[in-house]
DNA sequence: ATGAAAGCGCTAACAC
DNA sequence: GTGTTAGCGCTTTCAT
């Protein structure tokens, strides 16, 4: 015995397939009777509707997509993704909605896995870590599936968006910077490449103006020690540092600290996304919440929505919340201590 | 013009449908002369298999299924998961087969969705999260899809299992906290009922033989600071506490050191899984590294031999690994300090 | 209110 | 080595 088919329960039920199919999807009237039959039969011989059929028939996956180009290491130290992805799920679970991931590791894959999500796996994509440029765009314009950009993409497009404010918690946490005397005040990026990390460089800049207090780094740990190691080196080194994540900023902490100085009086230190331990570090970690469930939760709505034809919209979602903990909570020094004088606090 | 089928390139390249399919599928010798007519035809015209009409055709989803029961939130902060789907997808993308993931958050979605997955919406399931009598395990077995349970779940089937052993590191760590002079060592495990944390508390009461000195928490750092607060103010408190996660063990900790207590000077403290932060803490927390990574990778690559009929073997992966850091470095107090006296370190 | 039949785009017998 | 013809299990006209 195999898996029963809608022609299986339409038989138990004394119809046809077509109205087994209208019972259930209410698109033509059925009789009470009837309907009440079709659903026994369908519950006794445990029928599900087979979703690649219905897909088939329908041109409908009931599936979105999220393809991640990432090296896996860095997706697994991630700490925005579970979030994302939870806040996503909890709007496709209402409507029964799958989502299917992919992680390649090249363009030709990359572009294979968008290809296929357009051509059935899935009804439309999401789209993460967007480039300032990113190819990605166009080629899904071309393949005319709906798409949904996380980010404050600049370029071309008539895709939706949703967007966050990254730029003001940027500006607020230098003016608590400066408001507690720092004035030297350095900024560990992401890549730049990345429209996220550059908006809250670019954010970082314009507050400041001290270009040569901004390095480039990669989210990793390792980036975010060497990069504070260079700037503690400098002749006027800074008294507070800002980064793009929160698994830099802890190692540039760690770095400075091993090397004698004690945050937050000799050096302040702030990061992004607000890891979930970030909070029980000691100094606690100052950090700025950028709610990634929420943003998973719009993004997946302004997604079903495209795919139902209410297309292209902006939606911009107010989430980011300035965090302030111990690693800023002292004031600036007048003078910047010594790097490399070992000393206890 | 909508998107080109295996019919347009058929006509294109001058053959019929199944010579096309064949010069992909290679299930049949193709002169390389029409082989290349094809494949320039399907470049030229961007053909890309459409995945549901393969999937009805084949009764193959390409696609394997992860259904996660839990709530958003725990997901939202959990370490574990991101590691463990990179893991999977690694194995995955080399197939090209892609990783459907729902979430659900009752019994009735939930077998919904595991009759979708066996119905057409992938091609077999990866059960994480077991109970040690875990309704799914029959549910499966009646749906008759492939299935792979992570874990050591110990009741009757034939699915494959990927187990490791998380006993030998937990008595490893009692082991080292017990020759550092520790006498009363406590347990703040998991759900009893998740096999895996039900493994940890049965080694550590095997190893201790102290079940007054065990705690059942929800992995959540509230529980975690809930227990450790329970066990400290017990007459005979322990003096060091080895906990089901690392979340538990970090909320633990600042708890004891928010009332008074040095770690690991007061109390010796482990947590398990390490989360990429762990190592930056202050102090550094000792825990379980489980390579969650490569237990993604082991699952998924026995998940696509039971697809391709090498059916129901298990697997033990041995990747578990103590690492020892400093909140539990130091020497065992003769006499426990006293809870609740304030004092600087 | 229901039935009959024609696809959806692919694969797989079965021919030759 | 290639063409022909049925399906896979649904949905959806078109009838009645």
């Amino acid at each position: 015995m195999s898996r029963p088919t809608i022609g299986d329960v339409a038989a138990a039920a004394g119809v046809t397939k077509a109205t087994v199919s209208h019972a259930y999807s209410g698109k033509r009237p059925i009789s009470v009777a009837t309907k009440q039959r079709v659903f026994a039969a369908a519950e006794q011989l445990q029928w599900v509707p087979s979703s690649s059929a219905r897909a088939l028939a329908t041109r409908r996956a009931n599936a979105v997509g999220i393809i991640l180009a990432r090296d896996p290491d860095i997706l697994a130290s991630d700490t925005f993704f579970p979030a994302f992805i939870a806040g996503v799920e909890s709007v496709l679970a209402r409507q029964e909605v799958a989502l299917v991931m992919q992680v390649v590791t090249n363009r030709t894959a990359e572009e294979r896995a968008y290809r296929a999500m357009a051509h059935g796996r899935s009804d439309g994509v999401i789209l993460l870590d967007l480039h300032r440029s990113d190819w990605r765009v166009g080629f899904l314009q071309d393949l005319r599936i709906p798409a949904v950009l996380l980010g404050a993409y600049d370029g071309e497009t008539s895709f939706s968006r949703v967007r966050t404010d990254d730029a003001t918690p940027v500006k607020e946490l230098i003016a608590h910077l400066r408001a507690a005397g720092h004035e030297r005040i350095a900024h560990v990026a992401g890549p730049l490449d990345y429209v996220h990390s550059y908006v809250r460089a670019r954010a970082y800049l314009e507050e400041t103006g001290t270009p040569e207090l901004l390095r480039e780094g990669d989210f990793t740990a390792g980036s975010g020690r060497d990069l504070t190691a260079e700037l503690l080196r400098l002749p006027d080194r800074p008294t507070a540092i800002v980064y793009a994540n929160d698994t830099m900023a802890i190692a540039g902490y760690s770095h400075a600290r091993a090397h004698g100085l004690d945050v937050p009086r000799d050096l302040a230190v702030a990061g992004f996304d607000d890891d979930h331990l970030s909070g029980h570090l000691s100094p606690a970690l100052t950090s700025v919440f950028t709610d990634p469930r929420r943003r998973g939760e719009v993004a997946a709505e302004r997604l079903l929505a495209d795919i139902a034809g209410d297309l292209h919209r902006e939606v911009t979602v107010d989430c980011t919340r300035l965090v302030l903990r111990e690693s800023t909570a002292a004031a600036a020094p007048t003078t910047a201590r010594p790097l490399l004088t070992k000393e206890l606090p």
